[in-house]
DNA sequence: TTTAGAGATGACTGATAGTCAGTAAATGAA
DNA sequence: TTCATTTACTGACTATCAGTCATCTCTAAA
């Protein structure tokens, strides 16, 4: 049956192209910005055919920010075998972060939306799960690193790893998202570059995590 | 000229009728989820009235957001003011994040919707400016103190306060929002509750700030 | 050649933010 | 009191856009 394989093949070409056209369109024109008939144009298909491959224009977006997530987990990976002791990592996983937000800028913007929408355990997507899972796993690279700092003792022993990884993500999301959206305010405001406000908090951040 | 003074007063008393309004529909069924309509049905007026008073649904929302950073800014004042050292003070401001977190749920979502928002510095309307400056007065408080706790020896003397207050004021903001948003999924992934999660935040930037 | 069904279409629907021509009420001058 | 003017208000209307569905088209198996 080479026939239902090649169908199933367009079927998934099919996918691609259309999230293509959408990472196209939401990307020089914003999400917010652009309808589902720019994304149907760019894609040269109706609209309709959008709505038999993804449910909804959200569900769309989804596909954006897994990318995104896959992107920074491929980074968090090479920065966790990165050589060195625990606190190398950890600084290395910041890094890479920060490398993540200069990089690939839509897809940060992409990553911060996400990152502060409200989720419901119960009516996650399949789209959901997804990204979900990537940020478990991100998750999970960073407690080990964390953990592998306190036993090679680079970092204060008395710290709990989970609930450390969890501050530290939190935190960085929220220096981030400020640098991100306040950048030019705190620039003008109090004359602190974006770069200097960042390695400030890696600063801060390192007094309370070496042993 | 009695008139014009009357009719001012009545302006100012419907535009607070309408801000009410709007409060009472928004906090009841989520910002998105409400129409104009719907405030204009509570608010007893037409909607064409609305529009009047105010440019859109957006600045409709963000007197609501002024009304919470007004809070805010009580508490942290009031929390400035609190006896004892630096460290004190800063521990009375994060407690101050938290207590307005805790009981003005609706005006704290409000204020992170705000916060996760991105602004232009040209394109401010009076709304967004009046929050602004309301922003940079909670940030001079905060940066006040910090400074007064280097004075006094209770804070780590190599600090440089503008960037630690801005630190703070992010990484405190990552942690309420993933806490708020996330608060159910760390429960269950991570077997921590909300309030241990925060504590922790707590204990770890104390280690940062102290002397 | 015929036909079943998968895939694609685009006109249509419903919802809602925002507008504007028209109405009503208050004011003040004659 | 009368009437013109200004001010406040109204709600039907427009524009926009996510999402639907009856219909068409093309392919491949019989």
């Amino acid at each position: 049956m080479g026939i239902a394989e090649r169908k199933e093949r367009e079927k998934e070409r099919r996918r691609l192209d259309i999230i293509n056209a959408a990472e196209e369109v939401f990307f020089s024109k914003g999400f917010e910005n652009s309808t589902m008939d720019d994304v149907a144009e760019q894609a040269e298909l109706s609209k309709g055919t959008l709505y038999l491959y993804f449910k909804s224009k959200d569900e769309l977006f989804l596909e954006i920010i897994y990318r995104g997530n896959n992107i920074l987990h491929n980074l968090f990976q090479k920065a966790s075998e990165r050589e060195g002791d625990g606190l190398c990592k950890v600084r290395a996983i910041g890094e890479a972060f920060v490398e993540f937000s200069i990089k690939y800028p839509n897809y940060y913007n992409a990553f911060l939306h996400n990152q502060t929408q409200e989720i419901c355990l119960e009516k996650m997507g399949e789209a959901e799960e997804k990204i979900f899972s990537l940020k478990e796993r991100n998750m999970q690279i960073f407690i080990d690193v964390i953990k592998g700092g306190i036993e090679d003792g680079s970092l204060e022993p008395e710290l709990d790893p989970v609930k450390t990884a969890l501050t530290l993500w939190a935190e960085a999301t929220g220096v981030l998202l400020l640098a991100k959206l306040k950048g030019k305010l705190i620039s003008k405001g109090f004359n602190i570059s974006e770069e200097e406000f960042i390695n400030h908090f890696f600063e801060f951040t390192w007094r309370a995590l070496k042993a």
